[in-house]
DNA sequence: CGAATCCACTGAAGCGCTTCAGTCCGATCG
DNA sequence: CGATCGGACTGAAGCGCTTCAGTGGATTCG
């Protein structure tokens, strides 16, 4: 005999499936005894409620999937974190799948979700086209996290990508330096829109001669690639990496060639994962709230449950967080440190801790 | 009109549902121009599958589960690196629920397994009893990475943490140490035999009045007061870590109090993540062959499906990985080099490289 | 030329559950 | 005292699929 099923346990009660059915689901409808006798039987045969039958005939199957581009980057372990709390204890079932960064596995994860009836689903860092996830979307509730899409049926949740790119680059210029490279995160998520950001910021702060971008692939590897690539040139006092990942990448390779940091160049990242924290020499970076980005993304998912239909974009503001891989410029004559400053004031972007939440 | 389903295809079509069935999986039945047909029409209405009936149905899920301790330790990250290929390639759809390291979460998540039919479950590093263990492999084939059981039903694939927790400390032991101090694990998995393994080693090498375990748990502010209480005595020259992430812990606190490593104390860590590479001061750490674990546990269930019924049990060798976190004890007197060795010389279990397989 | 074989296809049963329209019966009410 | 009502419970339909025993016509075989 396989897995008890209700009809197993309505027998050996002496009563009909559909009341096992509701007495098993907490309803109303069997009197004290009678739950009593039906609890008991389901227990002692150990009886596990069969989903696939219960989601095909309720036609709801109380899971929600994540899409996780990948499992080495602490930051989608940070946005998960925020996620599954609220999803549990609304009695949700949370199943995370992988997409590895390829837009094919990502396609085929999301086709797996929808076949298993997941009634939302939350995209973290997508490389997916957004034509085909607007289609996915338009089928199956989604929230995109991390990735800027112009779509009408998604609900998104980012941070400010440029604004944190120019707070970066504002803030390496508040330390006198003027020779400020990019560390490029090609395709990944975010990544163009930091590029963008570290682009425009130069620009508004008259250093266009100076810019220049590396790199390209939100990997460690080509992390020190494109070092090497700027250093085949000249040295940048400072370099602005597209996040922590790549920043880590530019330590080592920096390390590797001689260079110390912050003496001889300083590195700031993106993200402020973990990982920044975890190095001896802790990495400045650009803070996103992660936790409540995922926290979020439950309750944006739980409105459109509840009937909302237009889509919700929430853009967070990221923060300075600054540690010791960035510092002023060693030597020379020190730049006239003219309070020149390219960051809107009004909002709190700066974030000068040491204690971060770990 | 909801998703479209077999009927509606079949109706369009002009042929049976059956039919449509065994086209869109792939078995012959149907002729050329009525097999095009079916596709076309299946193509054009965005037909998906409902995998909760075709599961009902066919009794067949096509779906393994894997249960992660937690996202933030890369070891779960690579261990999935390895089992996903393999999966995919035979057409099963990878799902992976965490359990956050508490036994209900854990259990919970199991039962979602069940419940969703998983025809395998891969469950890395739990923490939940044994017994529970057992009694949800003896329903559903089940693969336990990273924790040793005693169980018949359920295959394990761990390393050996003793021996390698010998080989942590014989490195440190060659190296001058001979106050080698250990930051336990607490419950994590490895933690108790990693444990035995120091304190046997210390034995056996004569260094019994040495033995100081600290800490107690896996993670990083644990770590932090392990080295504490070791600090309120005196200073150790060496600390065995229990895992890279105590490691790192340790390293960061003793930075705190002015020590640095490895001139006034060593340091190594167990399962070389990538982590210990990416530390400006690479990490020595003793490794675990990961990903082919990953690869390993997919295997063995396809081998379950295949119809083995006798658990199998698989103890890889760990390997020491050499950086910069240990070297030899600074000042004094240099102690004896007579070659005492507690370690098997037999097969090889050191490995000092630092190119690391990114 | 009738039987056997094969191919393309159909019909119906049934997987384990939820849902909903009833049924039955004792208590309550006017 | 008959009508009414609510609580406890049942029966049957049906969710979307797979599976399997057929069916019927064309082709081949002896």
């Amino acid at each position: 005999m396989g897995r008890p099923t209700l009809d197993d346990i309505a027998e050996q009660a002496g009563v009909s499936r559909a009341l096992v059915s509701m007495t098993l689901r907490g309803l109303p409808g069997a009197g004290d005894e009678t739950r009593r006798t039906i609890l008991d039987v389901a227990d002692r045969l150990g009886y596990v409620p069969n989903a696939a039958a219960r989601s095909l005939a309720s036609r709801s199957s109380k899971a929600i999937g994540v899409l996780l581009g990948e499992l080495h980057n602490p930051f989608f372990a940070d946005v998960v974190d925020g996620l599954t709390g609220p999803f549990e204890e609304s009695g949700f079932h949370v199943l995370m799948g992988t997409g590895l960064h390829q837009p094919r596995a990502e396609r085929s994860m999301l086709e797996t979700f929808r076949s298993y009836g997941m009634e939302g689903v939350v995209l973290i860092g997508p490389q997916l086209d957004e034509h085909s996830i607007e289609r996915f979307a338009a089928h199956v509730p989604s929230v995109v996290i991390g990735r800027v899409l112009r779509s009408e049926h998604v609900d998104v949740i980012v941070n400010d990508d440029r604004r944190g790119a120019a707070i970066a680059v504002q803030h390496l210029f508040d330390l006198g330096h003027r020779d400020i490279a990019h560390l490029d995160g090609g395709s990944g998520p975010g990544a163009a829109l930091r590029r963008r950001g570290y682009v425009d910021a130069m620009r508004r702060l008259d250093l266009h001669d100076n810019i220049r971008i590396a790199g390209g692939d939100f990997t460690a590897a080509h992390a020190a690639a494109g070092i090497d690539e700027l250093l085949a040139t000249r040295s940048p006092t400072a370099i602005f990496a597209a996040n922590d990942v790549v920043a880590i990448g530019a330590l080592e390779r920096l390390a590797g060639v001689g260079l110390s940091v912050p003496d001889d160049v300083s590195v700031i990242g993106y993200d402020n994962t973990s990982m920044a924290t975890q190095l001896r020499i802790g990495l400045s970076s650009i803070d996103q709230p992660r936790e409540r980005m995922g926290q979020l993304a439950a309750a944006l998912l739980r409105e459109r449950f509840d009937g909302r239909t237009l889509a919700a974009k929430h853009i967070l503001p990221p923060t300075l967080v600054h540690r010791s891989s960035t510092a002023g410029v060693r030597s020379t004559t020190q730049l006239s440190t003219q309070r020149r400053s390219i960051i809107d004031q009004s909002s709190p972007a700066v974030n000068r801790n040491l204690h971060d939440h770990h």
